[in-house]
DNA sequence: TCATATATTCTACAAAGTCGACTATATGAC
DNA sequence: GTCATATAGTCGACTTTGTAGAATATATGA
C-alpha cells in the first residue's frame, strides 16, 4: 500500500472525480486545461491514465458509439476506491505541509 | 516559465517556507517525516534540493559550522522568488481542481 | 589521531511526464 | 460501397523526477 502520486497523476485524478460518467481522453484533456491552463499534448494525459489504470487506482470501459458526427468509442474511467484513497491521502500530505503557510506568502 | 513542480518538490519547498532560518537536509527531511508519515532517505532529499538549486527555484549558503557535537557544516536552502511563484502556481492548479469536490468524497 | 556524530555527495536505476506520429472507427456524401 | 473527414485512442521513445545504497566530508572530544 501507499503509493505515492506523481502530479499529473493528481490532476488528472481530480478530473475524473469532477467529470463523472462524462470523463474519458479529450474531457480529461480539457478540464485540465480549462481549470490550470495547463496545456499539454492528449498523449499525455492517456499515457497517464494507462498507469494509473495498471496500478488499479482507476477503471474504464468503452461505451457505445453514439457520437454525432462519427469517430471512435469513447473510453471512460473512474477511480477505484483505492484511487480515491490515494488521492485524499496526496491531498492531506499536501495540505498539512501547508497548513498555516498562508501569513508567509499570502496563497489563500 | 512555467516549469511544472514535481509531487515531492513541492512537498520539500513547503517544508523550505516553514523551516525558514532552520531549512537544511536533516531538517526538510524530519519535517516531511512528521508532517506526512512519508519515509525516504536523506538523498531523496539532497537531490530534489539539488535539482530545484538548478533549476533556480532555491538558493543554499553553507553556514558556519556551530554544532554541539561535532558533524560537517550545515547548507542551507530557502526559496527564490521564482521558486515562491512556481509553488504558489502550482498550489492554485491542484486548488482549482480540487474546488467544489468537497460533497462527491468528503476530504476536509 | 582516532572513534564517532552530523551532514552531504555520488552513482544508478525506477517511475512519472511528455510528445510526434500513427492507428482505429464512426458518419455522411457521392 | 468507398472515401473524405471528424473523433478518439495507441505506440515508441525520450526527458524529468523520485529514490536509495554506499561513499565522502568534517567537526568534536577522548
Amino acid at each position: 500500500m501507499e503509493k505515492n502520486l506523481g502530479e499529473l497523476e493528481q490532476l488528472v485524478m481530480f478530473a475524473l472525480l469532477r467529470l463523472g460518467d462524462d470523463a474519458y481522453g479529450v474531457t480529461v484533456h480539457q478540464e485540465i486545461l480549462e481549470r490550470t491552463g495547463r496545456t499539454m499534448s492528449f498523449a499525455t494525459i492517456y499515457t497517464t491514465l494507462s498507469r494509473l489504470e495498471n496500478k488499479g487506482l482507476v477503471d474504464s470501459f468503452v461505451g457505445d458509439p453514439t457520437p454525432e458526427r462519427g469517430g471512435r468509442a469513447k473510453k471512460h474511467f473512474a477511480l477505484t476506491s483505492g484511487g480515491k484513497q490515494a488521492l485524499q491521502q496526496s491531498v492531506r500530505a499536501l495540505r498539512s505541509m501547508a497548513r498555516g503557510l498562508d501569513a508567509k506568502w499570502g496563497t489563500q
